[in-house]
DNA sequence: GTCATCATGTAAGCCGTTACATGATTGC
DNA sequence: GCAATCATGTAACGGCTTACATGATGAC
């Protein structure tokens, strides 16, 4: 999961390195992926061990140097102007060493295949990333993971239902029961919509048939 | 979460052995807590350690012995013979040496404590299973569970709305943040419901004022 | 000169899982 | 006699978290 964040962002934002990368999902995704340094960086070195991502020491060429100080009088003034300077020479680096990754073609070969995601987590963050970047999908394999989704989702209420079923459950636990399947239920509406929707892009000859502007149009409610 | 789980169960349906307990645990409550051999026992095992149950080995008042054992002359014949006398010697049990275990005081007070779960984890599970058991809660600290609750979604309700304002996200991304939102929203709606049905109950008073009838009714749409 | 932020990493621990090991009992 | 189910446990691992260690840079 974890993996395939990185992996996404890098492919998606082009060159970072590690704090930014962590800035960068908590801001775009949020609750599906506040990862910590402490899951990061340890997945950063994995995936540079596997050979997914290329690490350069962020030693990039240095600017040529600034014009000449004018001098200020002021201390504070020169001081600034160091400041300024040493920070001119390091310039678009401003920090510490920072390693900034690159995916490589094998990231991008493990990113298509974390996508599809065959054996992975059926919970809802996990979903909800793959989704997130599905542009990066072809169109079929998206179509595949919603779809898959659905299914997964519809047994998982068939279960609930079932659990509802016996009316051994106090008042607590029946809401509890019943608000999980109203929330799976929801779930899968929406599904279905996005399925609706991917699956009238995917027939461009229904744009054309007569009447069919109708289906396509207003899909994400 | 767990232990909550195991100590439910042991207060509402009595005493238990592991088996059985993972399959009540199943049925009932179904995705809340389905849980595996190898971290129930080890729970157990910890539980019975910390003194929140105990274990009796299952080794309940004996039948009367059978009649003694006519010798048979073959090895494995006085074997099945031995087997079929314990078997009718532990009578009502008809299996393995079952520990079953009943919960304790401390048990009850530690399950008290994990039900308000004032430190607990604010995932959809562990609330799930609080509110499940929470008959068993005082009614303040029941509404203060849902109300605690309800303020951990709005917060994060608004942390996803500041993630979908930015406009850098694509259709799927955008589908997927939108439908979090929407999925908060469909929950706190439902903690209101709970939490006016909570509060209308804590208010007998309301029932006897007049044109209160209307607020009471219909709570759980 | 001190505090916040940027930046990278390690260590320990939590909470669960799957897989493995063992064995009794029942039903066919 | 063989498979399915009942029953208890251990071992290894997974994926994440918090806390800790370290240090540069910038702002006031």
């Amino acid at each position: 999961m974890l993996d395939l964040a990185i992996l996404g962002l890098l492919e998606e934002r082009g060159d970072l390195h590690g704090y930014e990368i962590r800035k960068q999902l908590r801001e775009g995704l949020g609750l599906l992926a506040n990862v910590s340094f402490g899951s990061l960086y340890p997945a950063l070195a994995r995936l540079e061990a596997a050979g997914a991502v290329e690490a350069t020491e962020a030693l990039e060429p240095v600017e040529p140097p600034a014009a000449p100080v004018p001098p200020t009088g002021s201390l504070s003034g020169e001081w600034a102007v160091l400041r300024s300077r040493r920070r001119a020479t390091r310039r678009g680096r401003g920090r510490r060493s920072r390693k900034v990754y690159r995916i490589t073609d094998r990231g991008r070969s493990l990113f298509a295949d974390l996508l599809t995601g065959q054996g992975a987590a059926d919970d809802p963050r996990s979903f909800g990333l793959r989704l997130a970047f599905a542009r990066h999908l072809p169109a079929p394999a998206r179509l595949a993971l919603l779809e898959r989704r659905r299914l997964q989702l519809t047994e998982r209420l068939a279960e609930v239902r079932t659990a509802g079923g016996q009316d051994a459950l106090d008042v607590y636990a029946r809401a509890v029961v019943d608000h999980m399947a109203d929330a799976l239920q929801h779930d899968i509406g929406w599904l279905d919509r996005l399925i609706e929707t991917e699956r009238s892009a995917a027939t461009p000859g229904a744009a054309l048939a007569p009447g069919a502007t109708a289906a396509v149009g207003g899909g994400a409610r």
